[in-house]
Order: C-alpha cells, then structure tokens, then sequence
DNA sequence: ACCTGAACACCGTTCAAGT
DNA sequence: ACCTGAACACCGTTCAAGT
C-alpha cells in the first residue's frame, strides 16, 4: 500500500475557527457581503460546504465573527492619547480607517447590535466619557450618540447622490461631492464633544 | 366575515407598484425581512413571481420602495415647529415611532444609502440646519451627524446585551435595561443641538 | 400589455457515509 | 472527532406560453 509520507498531509493547517474567519475576511474584501458564499468559502479552505459547520454555527456567526475580528484589531493597535477627547478622536479614526479598508464591517456590526463588537467599541467609548466627567445620567446617550455616529457615517456612502431636486442637497453640492471624507467625519466627532462640553458635569 | 365568491375569485384591482408595496410592508411588519420573499408576496396578491417584475425591477428596489413609502408618510405628517430646533425634534421623533412601528425601515434604509428615502431626511434637516443659521462649512458635518443619529439610534436594538464583563455597561447596566427609549433618543438630540448652539454661526 | 407558473441557477444547511 | 459531498428545502429571477 502506497503512503504519502507525514511530512505532506493534504492542507499545512487543520481547519480552525480562526482559519476560516480569515478566509471569510480575505472573501468579503474581494466581492463584499454577497461574495460570502460557504461554497466559495469552503473552496478557498479546500474542503466541503459542511466541514465549516465543525467551527461556526452558521452564516450569521461566521459574518459576526468577521467583523469582530476587524474590530478587535483596531482596538488593540489604537494608541491611548493624552486626553479623553483625543483618545476617543483615536478610536473613531482608527474606526473610520478599518471600516473604510473592509465596507462590510459596518453592515456586519449593524446586523448584530448587543453583541460582542459593538460592546467592545461601546466600552472603550464609555470608559472614556466618564473620565469626561459626563454625568451619569448622559452617559448613556452620550456614547449612543458616538456610536451611532461612528458606525453609521462610515457605512454610508454617499457618492451616488443626485442633488438636482433638493435645495439643501444642492445648495452644498459641490463641498458634497469634492468633501474629505475623513475631514467631515472628524467634524461630526467634535461637534458631539462640543455639545458634551456644553453639557453640564456631574 | 368577507366570503370570497365562488365563481370570481378575480381581484378587485389589478396588479400595481402600489398594491405590491402595501403587501410588502404587511409581510415584513408580520415577519420581518427575511418574511419578505417573492412567493409569499405573490401568495397574498394571488398572483404567480413572476408578476411582480412588471412593476418593479427586483428586491432590493422592493425593500427600498417599502423604506421610501414609511418615510413618505411620516414627514408629510409632520407638524411644522414653531423654531427650527423644535421641527427637528419633531422630525426625529416622528422617524423613531415610526421605525419603532416598522423596525426593518432602519435597515432598509442603510442599505440603500444616497437614494430617495434618505435624500429626504436629509432635505428636510438641512433646511432646519440652515434656518438655524449653521456655518456653510459645518452643515454636512451637522446634517449627517443628525441623520446618522436618527437611522442608527432606532435601528438599534440593546435587549440582548449581558453586560457581565464590561465596567461601563456594567456600571450603566441597571439604567440600560430600564431606560426609556424615547426620552434617550431626544437626549442625544438634544446633545447634538447643544454642540450647533456652540459652535460659531455663519 | 400583463399575467402565469414551471424552470434555472443559485443559496444555507443537513447528514449518512467515510477517515 | 472531524471531514466529505450529495441531497434537501428553499431563494430571486427568467421566460415561453398564455389572456
């Protein structure tokens, strides 16, 4: 009987929970959400569409899963500033920058409100407002406030917009269309610590 | 009881874009988005699938058509404020009942950023912002700030979160199960009015 | 012009059978 | 214990055939 040797099994790895997140990524930054097939998945790890089903309990998990995956290395990698105020700009810029790098990330942690990587953004945010000294009964908007401007402005894009019927929209068209991203994010991010500074202290 | 009558069981009304998209909103506020399938869409219409395509290109237009006709009614029930802080709010609360009613709007909504229903949220903030005398410079940054807010707030769901090992939720955890939504809801845009109210005027 | 509904090309998920 | 891959129960969409 003819052996292949130990040396030279058929996959390097063995397939892992951690692998197949990576492939799922490595997918979803290819061909976006709907490029997240078990199919294709189970193709680029060489295996079945049912071995996934060992490692994660179905799509939903694995899309979860991915998007904490991004999340918590940008947490790990933000540099801790010398100010609540420049530690949260941080976070949200080093937020802004992921989730421009993956665009799916932002429909993945909307998918999944309450759960793990949106709690973690949630905690590091409100550590930093109570050190704020935002008093305790607006602490809990406050971050809602930062989240959601966060999560949202980054996962919206606007480039397809068409302002010829809307005055507003037109009015600021051109700054609309020519806008840094970045640049307006950053101003929505100060405009919220202004009304927090404006806020009274507990 | 409504008996259907043995030799006609005909429709009443042909097939249209409108009747398509009232049956869409019944089936998706009766079992949410994933409820929403063409067979059982064309199960209530009495139709076969195929029907549906000769009035309206495919699903996603279909979930933002149904997004678009919720926002349609809602700001057109809208009460004009007395100053423009107080027709925001109005705005905004108008939005949060009426995605609280409809709690698939918020998704659909942020799947099909940049078109219709969106743009006119946005029209109508950005007029308010205006009136409220915003910089030019500042009011994309406060206008989506706002928008943001509003569609990410509602969409948002915190009942699942276990807030065990987390200092902040924890901390904040007996107010986040007991708090009230609304009043939250107004909080943060009330933040975000106090961070307009600081900043320079135009 | 609009509707019908079977058919097509997928999809997530399961599971008996293997190793 | 883990993997395989055919099979199942769907799904959105198409289209020849009807009215």
């Amino acid at each position: 009987m003819v052996k292949k040797s130990h040396a030279s099994p058929r996959r390097e790895d063995s397939l892992s929970r951690d692998r197949i997140v990576d492939a799922a990524i490595g997918l979803l930054d290819a061909s976006g959400e709907e490029g997240l097939t078990f199919r294709a998945l189970s193709e680029r790890l060489a295996t079945g569409p049912g071995a996934i089903y060992n490692h994660i309990a179905g799509k939903s998990e694995l899309l979860t899963a991915a998007g904490d995956a991004i999340v918590e290395r940008t947490l790990a990698q933000r540099a801790a500033g010398t100010t609540p105020q420049a530690t949260i700009r941080a976070l949200a810029l080093g937020l802004f920058d992921a989730i421009d790098a993956h665009p799916w990330v932002g429909a993945a942690l909307a998918r999944a409100p309450g759960q793990l990587p949106v709690v973690r953004i949630l905690e590091c945010l409100g550590q930093q407002v109570r050190a704020l000294g935002v008093r305790e009964a607006a602490q809990w908007a406050t971050v809602t406030a930062l989240l959601s401007y966060i999560l949202d402005s980054v996962a919206t894009t606007w480039a397809q917009l068409d302002p010829r019927d809307f005055p507003f929209a037109c009015g600021i068209g051109a700054q609309l269309r020519a806008h840094d991203d970045r640049a307006d994010f950053l101003a929505g991010i100060d405009l919220i610590l202004a009304g927090m500074a404006a806020s009274p202290r507990r």
